[in-house]
DNA sequence: AAGTGGTCTAGACCACCTT
DNA sequence: AGGTGGTCTAGACCACTTA
């Protein structure tokens, strides 16, 4: 048996049915892992073959942990030729983004539907704790904090639709930050963007914080993008 | 061989990439125009043995295609179990709406951004096609014209994405449509809503168009979920 | 013409449900 | 226990590429 496989366990995906995992689930989820955290690139060709070594396994079970990736949108298929890691460029990020952006209008009306004091106080000290490890140049307390905010946020959305392709892009597009990183100034904006927020959630003016969480998307694709222009200036 | 993949070719999904199709594409297909079409009701099983038979190949490329199908949710696979059609329940049909009535900010920004006369003329003189029949009773050739209005105006968006999500979106969909079909009461009302959409658009009016399509779908959800509610009182 | 690598079949195996 | 039906392996087969 393989120790790669060993440890994976439901996640997200298969939200507690007490029913046995099976080998193509832990497959899928471990080649998600690959691609999400980047030790596979977006591009990269995925063997059969080599899977099979690097899993221990015959190649049916890969295949179909393959074939959900491409139904999913992380993994391109094409005919007698194999598999690669969709690729990312520009275009692909951008339209993700305007997608996300599109959705807040739908998780801000529940936000504010169902906002509360404890509510308004949590997301405040949240981001009162981001600052606090801004000030300590600690970026990646930062990100975490970042991740809790913007869950805090989400969850109160009570569209499931929504929330899967929330997921989706979070992870099509998370091996772009580990690559690219933050820097200190952009966090420092970030900072900015999410007291501007918080604010129009306290006041309770949808529209304010729509037009807000969508200036924060459009300036983390403005941030991003700059990349794609300096990969290509090389 | 098999007459019923037969005359499967490469459609929308793949784009003539010159390659020979596959057999687990071709299943693919088959499937999801079985589903598509209601001849597999959502709930139904889909079990292994009976697409073996019906499709005449063995199990591994019939589960290749329902593992895709899982990834683009059509289907869902419970470990050990087997597959079946995704259940369409009420909740689950108002999500798609809404993330629906969202994307439309984005496609009507592009369509007014482009529009110019030639395809207001194009809009108006297929709805007023769509009058045409609706005067003579012709539902069939309403519903027609209607993908053709919806098709000429999603066309001028380009993201890629949120075409993706839409075709995937009238899919799910339109197994309901074929259920419960069209009355002329209500079909009277969509010209209504596609007249004062058009009529957005010749006006340039972005916020207006884009509250006339969200109203419009609004509405043809709460026209199927009328159904919705028979079904339960029944 | 050989090589690489994806695709498909047949059948063994095993998980879960029924009696 | 027996049955149903999903899962996985081994290997043959075949499409496409490189020389």
């Amino acid at each position: 048996m393989n120790a790669m496989l060993a440890d994976i366990e439901s996640t997200a995906d298969s939200p507690a049915t007490g029913l046995r995992s099976t080998t193509y689930h832990r497959v899928r989820q471990a080649i998600l892992a690959d691609i999400v955290s980047g030790r596979f690139a977006p591009g990269a060709r995925l063997k059969i073959a080599e899977l099979c070594k690097r899993y221990d396994l015959s190649p049916m079970p890969i295949r179909e942990a393959l074939q959900q990736l491409q139904g999913e949108g992380f993994v391109i298929i094409a005919p007698n030729r194999g598999a690669s890691v969709r690729p990312i460029d520009r275009a692909f990020v951008s339209d993700i983004y305007e997608v996300r952006g599109a959705l807040y209008t739908i998780i801000y009306r529940d936000v504010i539907a169902t906002a509360d004091v404890a509510f308004d106080e949590a997301i405040t000290s949240i981001q009162e704790r981001f600052d606090e490890r801004l000030r300590e140049n600690d970026l990646a307390g930062c990100q975490e904090l970042n991740n809790q905010l913007h869950a805090a946020i989400d969850a109160r959305c009570t569209n499931a639709e929504v929330a899967r392709l929330r997921t989706r892009y979070a992870n099509m597009t998370s091996s772009l930050r580990d690559i690219f990183g933050y820097n200190v100034a952009r966090v420092q904006e970030i900072s900015e963007e999410h007291w501007r927020i918080i604010e129009a959630i306290r006041d309770r003016d949808l529209d304010r914080a729509v037009c807000a969480a969508q200036d924060h998307v459009r300036r983390a694709f403005e941030n991003i993008s700059q990349y794609f222009d300096d990969a290509k200036a090389e």
